[in-house]
DNA sequence: TAATCGTGGAA
DNA sequence: TTTCCAAGATT
């Protein structure tokens, strides 16, 4: 089979099996003329950069209320963002999405480059995102290489080179059938493809329209394709954080630093995190007391157990580390997961804000 | 280049 | 319980 015939056969599947999606122009009113919005695009991109379609409607729905476009977006405040952001994880694109935000403000007059290339020079877009917007948003015919794409290209063409040294091969194999025409429709047929019917696990191949030319299905791995090199144990690191509540109500937490690890969120003070027991002096000087409890949580690469240190402090208490948020201006739900699980245990070992302990 | 960077749901 | 995985980017 010919690569447009493939191209128009898949296609065909997405006219009709195109998912509905809060950020998406379905086919039908595509071939009206409408176009998605770039800002939404670009907004719903990076949130699904390693996220699932699932965790992120959520999210859209909030940040598309708060900043209805991208000048809004820019005009906020860093705190508010990275906390509405909270939860999702991967910071950094917090941090980013505020940068890009402001550039396109400041130096593309408030509207999205329609061009690969100056997307691909934005902060936080990649070679995906940048095809995704161009395609998607301007109808540029760019190829998008995402998961979906690497995993339906390897078992279309039986690619058994294990990943990620099989990308480049994934790549030029997804450009072959990228067609001149809906270039954006098909970059998201694609996707669909693999997100509904070429799943990771069990594909159905008996109802997907590429089962004829399938190579990995004529030879019965499809299952088994892309096929990826062995991944590192995860190694587990300790460490210990300190839940102060002055009797006013007000909470001791900190702004992480900028870079690293659940950067520029609201935290917990407390030690580094590292395989031995790590020593920490607390943020102020008080009778803290172990909670009995531990937070147990895991990140990318590695396992936390997280030592919880809790303790009542006077109104004149004056900190080492961190900064008095009052009730009124905390909000659990600004914390990052790990941060939150460890208010969530801690909160029932404090008394209600103003009444005397007895 | 390889390591870093979150989270929640599914199997 | 553990592992795998999801519309990757950055350094």
């Amino acid at each position: 089979m010919r690569d447009d015939e493939l191209s128009a056969e898949l296609l065909a599947w997405y006219d009709i099996h195109a998912r509905e999606l809060p950020w998406r122009v379905g086919p039908a009113a595509r071939k009206a003329g409408e176009r998605p919005d770039p800002y939404r695009v670009w907004l719903s991109e990076v949130m699904l950069q390693q996220t699932t379609v699932a965790a992120v409607k959520d999210y859209f729905h909030r940040f598309t209320t708060l900043w209805p476009d991208v000048g809004a977006l820019a005009a906020a405040e860093d705190a508010r963002v990275m906390g509405e952001w909270a939860g999702l994880g991967y910071y950094a694109r917090a941090r980013n999405l505020l940068k890009c935000a402001r550039a396109v403000a400041a130096d593309h007059g408030g509207r999205f480059p329609d061009s690969r290339a100056a997307l691909l020079a934005l902060p936080g877009i990649g070679p995906y995102t940048a095809a995704a917007i161009a395609a998607i948003a301007f109808d540029r015919p760019e190829t998008v290489v995402d998961g979906n794409v690497e995993r339906v290209m390897s078992r279309l063409f039986a690619v058994e080179t294990p990943l990620p040294t099989a990308k480049p091969d994934l790549t030029a194999l997804a450009a072959r059938l990228t067609p001149p025409e809906r270039p954006g429709d098909h970059a998201q047929a694609v996707m669909d493809l693999g997100a509904t019917i070429c799943t990771p696990r069990n594909p159905a191949c008996g109802i997907c329209p590429w089962r004829a030319p399938c190579l990995a299905r004529a030879e019965g791995i499809a299952a088994a394709l892309p096929r990826k090199l062995p991944k590192t144990p995860k190694p587990t690191r300790l460490g210990r954080a300190y839940l102060g509540r002055r009797t006013d109500g007000a909470w001791l937490l900190e702004r992480r630093p900028e870079t690293g690890l659940l950067g520029g969120m609201l935290g917990w003070p407390g030690s580094d995190w590292a395989e031995t027991e790590p020593f920490s002096a607390p943020p102020a000087e008080a009778d803290w007391r172990p909670l009995g409890a531990e937070v147990r949580h895991t990140f990318t690469h590695f396992h936390l157990r997280l030592d919880l240190w809790v303790v009542d402090l006077p109104v004149d208490c004056i900190p080492d580390r961190g900064q008095f948020l009052a009730p009124a201006a905390f909000r659990p739900s600004d914390l990052p997961t790990v941060m939150r699980k460890a208010f969530d245990l801690a909160r029932p070992a404090f008394d209600p804000p103003g009444n005397a302990r007895g």
